[in-house]
DNA sequence: TTTTTTGTTGATTGACGAGTCAATAAACTT
DNA sequence: AAGTTTATTGACTCGTCAATCAACAAAAAA
């Protein structure tokens, strides 16, 4: 019963699965076959769209690059000045999307997939890179010379945010990194310029 | 030619070995062969001693979360006031010793591991705890009420530090990692006191 | 000196997984 | 209608790995 134009759906679904089988399993070791019954088919099936479970994980990985970014774009584009910028960088990296226990598992694991696989270790420097010029739109007016140290640290804090996100038990809380990811700009800011209020 | 009470030895050269492994590997796939190998035996001798690769795991696990304990200890015996406290605690973090390629990589490996292993979860759990606690007793003075928040940011600024830190090229910067943190932390006492020194 | 305990390993077991192949079938092309 | 492309899978290959076992050696205890 072959309908013709399988093969976007089918990736579709693998690469969902993948996200869901790592996320779900904590770690790296899911077998294709599991990945491929999630989505509804055979292992074999799965072999002949991707080739390798490698080019699995690492469509995965872009999958969920390419949602982080249009929901970063999405925020941004609505974004009233440049605190208003950070702000909707912020909300979307903790948005609820992004910030659940499958999806930040799935980070984890590919954070330690980039120590072997160097396309791997591409696709979360780009990640890094994005973040960060993100950031320093919004932070150039607010803290001049100092953006680039701000916006790292404020990058090293949210990758340390999502990583503790792992160890909690129940639902993620968005909103408390969020505040914990804004005190630590409030206070970079503080003193740097005339500025003293809200951020 | 059994020379007796080789227990103890083969046991911490199994360790060390686990260690150098998973940080050299970047991943958990590491195979009993290869760390029996590194640390000269048989992979049935290191099954013999600690009866299963998760145990192994465990107790490299247990091992740099003691050594670095006891750094974190020993720099805190000789420091100073509060800030000297919070202080302590940053340089033994990023201590060479600590903040290296091999150790780090490991860390991220069993955070990998704690999703999926009780007894690694209730490791990590026992680590973030003494961190926060160690924060606490020289952010309490500083900080005041909010010293639960700046350490629990804190804290999550040092694993993401140590995150950032596996996928950059080159040695270890623990100065700068340091630097990094010690801004954070005088943004947060901006404003809170009178003090506006060193910090 | 027999027995027991400790150290040590090669060989084996049992299981499982990635990737390939051959075969089947339905669509689309010419 | 014949040929080609796409979809799909069960069976198979080939390899690997954790864990166990049987056997040997040497020290300590009896």
């Amino acid at each position: 019963m072959p309908k013709l134009g399988m093969e976007p759906i089918r990736k579709a679904a693998l690469v969902k699965a993948t996200i869901a089988e790592i996320g779900q399993a904590g770690s790296l070791d899911v077998t294709v076959r599991q990945i491929a019954k999630r989505a509804g088919m055979s292992a074999a099936l799965a072999h002949h769209y991707f080739g390798s479970k490698e080019e699995m994980f690492l469509a995965a990985m872009r999958h969920i690059m390419t949602l982080y970014g249009a929901e970063v774009r999405g925020a941004l584009a609505l974004a009233d000045g440049p605190e208003g910028r950070v702000r909707a960088v912020l909300a979307a990296s903790f948005s609820p999307a992004n910030f659940r226990r499958e999806a930040v598992g799935a980070w984890l694991n590919f954070w330690v997939l980039a120590q072997t696989v160097p396309e791997a270790k591409r696709l979360l420097a780009i990640y890094q890179r994005r973040l960060r010029s993100n950031l320093l739109v919004g932070l150039r007016p607010l803290a001049g010379a100092r953006a680039g140290e701000v916006a790292d640290g404020l990058g090293a804090l949210i990758d340390g945010l999502y990583l503790r996100e792992v160890l909690k038990s129940g639902p993620p809380d968005g909103r408390a990194a969020v505040t914990v990811a804004l005190d630590y700009l409030r206070g970079q800011l503080a003193g740097q310029n005339s500025d003293r209020g809200g951020v």
